[in-house]
DNA sequence: AGACAACTAGAACCATCGTACAATTACTTC
DNA sequence: GAAGTAATTGTACGATGGTTCTAGTTGTCT
């Protein structure tokens, strides 16, 4: 609700601009406090606005998450499609960006899996979420056209991931690698 | 810390029944409301007990969720070791127990899956968690001798839950065995 | 029976939060 | 430059929640 965008004239651009402004302070909450310390006065103050302007963009905070989720899964996504289109080795690069979990990328990392798991509560984003797992498909249909083995490299690319967060830090890329490929060789 | 129960006489049975009571209450808020749901007052309330209770068996509110985690990783670990002793066709089994997070699971599933997101963030959860994975690994050790294919497994089961929650309710057992089969497979 | 610790109840304090609202400013349009 | 709409601010209300405190009860040991 409360969508705007749809006009291209200069009225809504700097509404836009905000918009995303105030997403992007969300987000940076969800990296240090989790999807528990979103609150409006908490992602004001990130975004250095008044709390009135979050309540503005976003009426309720729920419409705030998921907004958020609907970023991370963008940005998501827009990283597979990259690697999908310039790699020569997208398993390879792909296995770079989930072992990156343990290091530079955890907070994001943590950031997604928490708001992954908000949507298994929200129907309103489980579409989202699952277009999420789509990406990786596609990336898998690129070395594969079994339906079967696609499902296991999605599986395992998710459970990797959550070992490595609770794992502290240990993932070797190429390890990560490995168990990738295994999972699309399969039997 | 406030952890006793050490003692065996009388005087802390009455105790140690409480504090699983109100763990038992816990669970229930987190499979209704989520982890976000659960606070003081509402677990009190679903006990049937005062507030200041549940604070004395837990000094602070991330205790109880502790607690809670723990309780659910026993479960869990239990439920595991029962199909190992018992059954004829582990894999089997625990595919039906991974597909049940669609149907009269679900809510448990969601349980685990948020209190596991939780342990990322906390270090004293984290050996708990683990333990949690260690124990489906055993499950994939009878099967196959090769670290990889256990890690595989491992993984898979994770991402599977995962997606069943996410995919409102389309979970065949059968299927759910196939593809934990093909991780143990692999080339 | 008395002492002492464990346990329970109820209330209250203080902080935080979601949300609403009226007032003010910035911008666009005519 | 006047009018009108979008954007922004400051403030406040009502509710909830974590935690603490005090007082009272129960059970156990000697």
């Amino acid at each position: 609700m409360g969508d705007e965008g749809t006009t291209t004239d200069g009225r809504r651009v700097r509404g836009q601009r905000r918009r995303a402004q105030i997403i992007e302070a969300t987000l940076t909450v969800v990296r240090r406090d989790g999807a528990a310390g979103v609150t409006h006065r908490a992602v004001a103050k990130e975004a250095g606005i008044t709390t009135s302007l979050t309540t503005y963009y976003f009426a309720t905070l729920d419409d705030l998450l998921v907004a958020a989720l609907t970023e991370v899964a963008d940005t998501y996504t827009e990283h597979i499609r990259r690697i999908m289109d310039t790699s020569d080795d997208p398993v390879r690069d792909f296995a770079a960006l989930v072992a990156a979990s343990a290091g530079e990328g955890r907070e994001r990392a943590l950031a997604e899996r928490e708001l992954s798991t908000l949507a298994a509560r929200r129907p309103a984003l489980r579409p989202v979420a699952r277009r999420w797992r789509e990406r990786v498909a596609d990336l898998a249909w690129l070395r594969t056209s079994d339906p079967r083995a696609v499902e296991v490299f999605v599986a395992v690319s998710e459970g990797l991931c959550a070992a490595i967060l609770l794992d502290e830090g240990r993932a070797d890329p190429e390890h990560v690698r490995a168990v990738l490929e295994r999972a699309l060789a399969g039997g």
